[in-house]
DNA sequence: CCACTTGTTCTACTTCAACTAGAACAATAC
DNA sequence: GTATTGTTCTAGTTGAAGTAGAACAAGTGG
């Protein structure tokens, strides 16, 4: 199991984790069932701080992703998901913003726009 | 030509306003050679910093998408795209992401460690 | 030439999320 | 019971984001 952390990255510690474990999941080298290390383990061998970690763990259960229980520790509850389709539309997709010569913040803007229309918190004044 | 911001967004301003430009490029709202607010004009009616304006875009000349130059103000240069190929790719991505049921922050997660597979920032010692 | 506009480049300050640190506590495993 | 492990606090540091003001340089337009 590779989780990787890179700690110049401007993407946040528990971001950056909570997506390797996503990523371990989609490629199959996270497997439904099995468990994570610790959070003090983890972040033992992370070099990060133990809140660091349960945060990044705390995201993955709020997407279903994980199970957590005290004095048992982090258990992947990750459906089986047919994933065939949507590497292919990603490669289409890559493909297709390439020819287009879109940056990838270009293409990014794009996806975020298309996910999250409207800003999900609070916001009681909305666009100014 | 609708320039939003969304203060109670977790994105940083530049960054949304940036992005703002980059999807009125894409849709045809702003179009090439069409001129932008001054920075400070822009940040009067958006009630941003000039700062902040002047940061979202100085990014935006840096992916070649605006041309800044004193007492002119900011020129869109952004070539014609056909954006056919990568709406389509995008529809057909966000419809086999759903129908895996992927959350959105797996795609997302998916879609960035395509588009940037390894951190750009300095990093001397790698991931851990 | 001259006044005005506008980006460029500074310094300085405030705010807040991210991160670290330590501790006490509660549920579970063995 | 004991050890493990997530849960929940408080508290502190750090750095990016954002604001604010000013001086400056390169254009625009009269």
């Amino acid at each position: 199991m590779f989780l990787s952390i890179h700690p110049q990255s401007s993407q946040p510690l528990y971001e950056q984790l909570a997506g390797s474990v996503r990523a371990g999941i989609l490629d199959g080298s996270i497997s439904d069932g099995e468990r994570l290390p610790s959070a003090r383990d983890l972040a033992g061998s992370l070099d990060l701080n133990v809140h660091t970690v349960l945060r990044a763990y705390g995201m993955l259960r709020e997407e279903g992703l994980l199970d957590l229980r005290r004095g048992r520790g982090a258990v992947i509850t990750a459906p089986a998901r047919d994933l065939d389709a949507v590497t292919a539309a990603l490669d289409t997709l890559l493909d297709a913003a390439e020819r287009a010569q879109l940056s990838p913040e270009t293409l990014l803007s794009l996806v975020r726009s298309r996910l999250n229309p409207v800003p999900t918190r609070l916001d009681p004044e909305g666009p100014r």
